[in-house]
DNA sequence: GTAATGTCATAGCAATCGGTCAAACTATTT
DNA sequence: AAATAGTTTGACCGATTGCTATGACATTAC
């Protein structure tokens, strides 16, 4: 019973995993369920075994990302200081989309497709950020922040971390650097970090 | 003679101008010859008469667009201030991005599948980000501006401006606009135009 | 033990894929 | 008008698509 449970469970995370990395190269469309099933290392009839469909199964991605998603950012205010939560919240939204770009990219493919599937997922994520919205208002009414739309700061800081989940391939042609060589996450935060903190007004630098 | 060439031209235009629409929402992968020659009002056997392959065309799209955006961008040096230079960079860059959404879209697909096709098409891009990065190190130099990282400055511009492609799609979850509501261009230029202005420090505004 | 249940691979389904073909059609040249 | 070249068409190719039917195999329940 609980071994043949435990046996089934890793299967499906095997599948899932699988799903995220080849969704995430060629999108819903472009995705067999017989590339899937190689990539998970079983073959295509015992994929359908597991799964309902292959938009069934796209779907649990989906929702499987979302959620987790709304685990890692924002929420848990760790801290009441402006700095520190924007500086943490950069840091963790870059540091996971350097370390999980196929999953910054499915979501990428997804939307880009003009979001047909996606049911009550959005619903999720709106919630974070009105919450957001929320708090980064009272920060400029407390005089805390310069003002700042939040809706837009909050998608600016968002189209920035996704866009380095794509950055390992572009940034090999932009900068010529060689294959193998890893990226400069700390660089990379560094960079993000000032350009937001600046738009809050929380930089050190003076102006020249 | 004449009219022929113009007929055939006209036909090659529409063809490509459909392509982009479908490659836009399904990849090269997940978009089929016959969508593309029902987008554009033809067969498909019609459009293979037009077309050498489905990748040919991909890639005639992709370097069309490369082509294109050379133009629009960043060069042309319209003035010697940064501030000038870099404010109507970003509003251009926006401007195409809202009003050409497709194109953003194709090439953000291209990018997540890895980017095995584009064979010398981003040389001429990386000739641009080069040369922009050399201007940046000459005002940072002169002191004319903070310092920055030249190219994540870059960069990240291209993250804002592109992401905002996929923003009408998202915006309309995020912010629970009503379906037919056009974006608000100028409060998204002024947003982002304040967040790269603000970074070099040639903001006007004080800190809190 | 046997029976029941769950997991697997082979083969195959109709549908669609990218692409071709020869014949019908239209336009241009002579 | 005849001949030539360019264009469009529907039928069709083998390969692949998502998915399933069936039977062998393994596992558990009794």
């Amino acid at each position: 019973m609980t071994r043949a449970q435990k046996k089934r469970q890793e299967m499906r995370e095997a599948i899932r995993n699988a799903a995220i990395r080849e969704f995430a190269q060629g999108g819903l469309a472009g995705t067999s369920t017989q590339m899937i099933a190689q990539s998970a290392g079983i073959t295509k009839a015992q994929l359908h075994y597991y799964i309902a469909s292959k938009e069934a199964l796209y779907q649990e991605v989906l929702g499987h990302i979302v959620s987790e998603w709304r685990e890692i950012f924002f929420l848990g205010p760790s801290s009441d200081d402006p700095r520190e939560v924007i500086t943490s919240y950069i840091r963790r939204k870059l540091k996971h989309a350097l370390e999980h770009p196929e999953i910054s990219r499915l979501f990428a493919n997804e939307i880009a497709s003009g979001v047909p599937h996606m049911p009550a997922h959005w619903d999720q994520l709106r919630a974070s950020v009105d919450e957001a919205s929320a708090v980064i208002r009272a920060w400029i009414d407390e005089g805390r922040i310069a003002p700042v739309d939040p809706l837009l700061f909050q998608i600016n800081i968002w189209a920035v971390t996704q866009h380095y989940a794509e950055y390992e391939a572009q940034a090999r042609v932009l900068t010529g650097a060689p294959e193998g060589q890893p990226l400069d996450a700390t660089r990379i935060i560094n960079e993000a970090t000032q350009l937001f903190l600046s738009r809050c007004g929380l930089t050190e630098q003076g102006t020249p």
